[in-house]
DNA sequence: AGACAACTACGAAGATTTTCGTTGACACTA
DNA sequence: TAGTGTCAACGAAAATCTTCGTAGTTGTCT
């Protein structure tokens, strides 16, 4: 069977799943306006790298309208977890504690708070874990 | 100034990077042989890779012997904050927090040890932290 | 209808990554 | 010294990634 998950993004692929998941469907117009926000990148650049998104299935495309409308096709939080679990074993062999630890060490300032929040994050996941 | 740190490790990179790290410094030969236990791999593909890995500065070579050493430039640890740095910025928007969900939740088997761990490493950064 | 603007599709170029075949150098051995 | 095996170097092919120019289509305005 040919169980074939989706394949990781490519970092400009990224770029572009980062807009879509925080504006919502978009056309590729407004993709590429907020994307030459943070660094120039042509319209047909754009376009074209969403159509080869679309054929590996990590955007959807609505051509109801004249201008078609791309949709993530995958959560934002689902692409998180699969690129960390390929991280996980590719980089720190499924040591999600030495994982931790480097992303603090990269970060000097690391609120109390949010240290606080990842011992939530622990303390519930040794409850309901499972 | 150029003031360039070291490029992001390719995926066939990091596994040659691994091999050396686990080994230490090592031949072609060597690097060939424990890789090829994962998945064949050429001896000469290899080889252009650790070429091209010198010239990029991720690893350092010794001439004096017939069959060149090759040896990690930076150590595992380093590439590992450097990596995860990268993906925290790209992918989580510089939430450890986040990335640590994610991390866990890719691994429904993390064992009470790990967790345990985990807490520890809040601990002393609490501590020591900065 | 004619002109103009916005859009998709197509193809291709340049860069990078990954793989490997071939060549020539070097060392050991019979 | 001739033969055999191992090695680095080189170039190039195949695959992928990234960018963009061009062409053709569609909708709108006058």
């Amino acid at each position: 069977m040919p169980k074939k998950g989706p394949p990781r993004p490519t970092d400009a692929e990224l770029g572009i799943l980062r807009v879509l998941w925080q504006r919502g469907p978009s056309t590729v117009r407004e993709v590429q306006e907020s994307l030459n926000e943070a660094r120039p990148t042509g319209y047909t650049t754009v376009l074209k790298t969403l159509q080869i998104m679309t054929e590996k299935g990590l955007v959807r495309r609505d051509e109801q309208q004249r201008a078609h409308v791309y949709e993530a096709q995958f959560a934002q939080h689902q692409t998180q977890r699969q690129i960390v679990g390929d991280l996980l074993t590719r980089v720190f062999d499924g040591s999600a504690s030495n994982l931790l630890m480097h992303a603090l060490a990269t970060k000097k300032g690391t609120s109390a708070e949010e240290l606080s929040q990842i011992r939530d994050i622990l303390d519930e996941f040794e409850r309901g874990g499972r």
